[in-house]
DNA sequence: GTCTATATGGCGATAGAC
DNA sequence: GTCTATCGCCATATAGAC
């Protein structure tokens, strides 16, 4: 949604600044969540205002907008497997798990931010449950390849498998965050994997 | 931690107190979290003031405390099953998740406190450390007599096998929640559990 | 583009009357 | 046991100077 021809003169430090709040704010939402994460803590964190803060965005629900865009163009780059073969694609979700476990933040911000949004008025309601439909929609595809070709365990079903890693994918970070040493979750994940395929991972 | 011994006089009227403005603190902390969620709120809907609420609870802090007590009191009573069968404590298990399906109050506090917790200085978090740290080795012990028996799947550690089964059920009360008709949350279980056991569940 | 100042409102906790 | 009143703090958003 961003313009994306004019990066220079003074839009440039413009962008810049925009980037750095977004990345404040990565980091505030995370730890206190969207409801009790201030912009003004937003704000002192790049060293300004609250009300400089709001010259780059609208309001505070315009910046939780924008910060999970920022997540979203960040993790997009690790689903971009072989499109055709779906064992790879849940190979590139794995490889995506495992560099979530280097970046602490971002799991904290998308576990803290899931959960307050499953209350229906919440802002970012409509993102999450479209984010969810999508990844299933996703991730049931690749398991449906992986059947085609006879690599389904016998009596798994395409859709419940992708439900199944989600859940465990989800799970296994809430663990992971309350307890650092309790979990690998890659390797919980690929457990799971393992089950359900009748081939090497 | 609540006095047994004395639940007449005008002590009953306070002990009934007690009991509906912890009912009323759950649906409130379920929508809103803790952080977000008022003690004005919960007192508005047991129809006293703010200030009234206190006399009941020494602070904000404290009703959560006693909140979170409640729960693990209604839901310990589905995990008395027959402690020297694993499976029995299992099949208890999908009992309480399938159980959960109907008061989604409960899913929606657990789900929202837990993530909100991952903080290190929420108020719950250690009493959610422990929860988990609990759960995980009970939930192992089980699998521990399943493979005594012989019944447990070939490969699988009764340790990562619980913690899998955690991470799923946690996982599917998230979508759950984003959207009821996406996922059956029991169902969704049983087929995690099958996968690990060799015998009919 | 960033600031200060301010309007407006919600919060938790306490003091003290009844 | 419950209330009203109030204190002190923090929040978002806006107005307007520079």
């Amino acid at each position: 949604m961003t313009v994306t021809g004019k990066p220079r003169g003074k839009y440039a430090k413009t962008a810049g600044r925009r980037r750095e709040i977004l990345e404040a704010g990565i980091d505030v939402f995370s730890a206190g969540g969207f409801r009790s994460g201030s912009i003004r803590e937003i704000a002192e964190r790049v060293g300004m205002s609250q009300a400089g803060l709001l010259h780059h965005f609208a309001n505070k629900n315009e910046l939780l907008a924008a910060v999970l865009e920022l997540r979203d163009d960040q993790s997009r780059e690790y689903t971009n497997g072989d499109e055709e073969n779906g064992l790879e694609t849940i190979r590139g979700l794995i490889r995506l798990v495992e560099y979530n476990s280097s970046v602490p933040g971002l799991v904290e911000l998308h576990c803290t931010l899931s959960a307050e949004a499953t209350a229906p008025d919440h802002p970012a309601h409509d993102y999450f449950v479209g984010r969810y439909a999508w990844v299933n929609s996703f991730i049931t595809a690749a398991f449906e390849r992986i059947q085609a070709r006879g690599e389904l365990a016998p009596g798994v079903d395409p859709a419940s498998a992708a439900r199944g890693l989600i859940a465990v994918i989800d799970g296994a970070q809430l663990q992971w965050l309350l307890d650092r040493e309790s979990i690998d979750m890659a390797e919980e994940t690929r457990m799971f994997v393992r089950l359900l395929i009748t081939v090497e991972l």
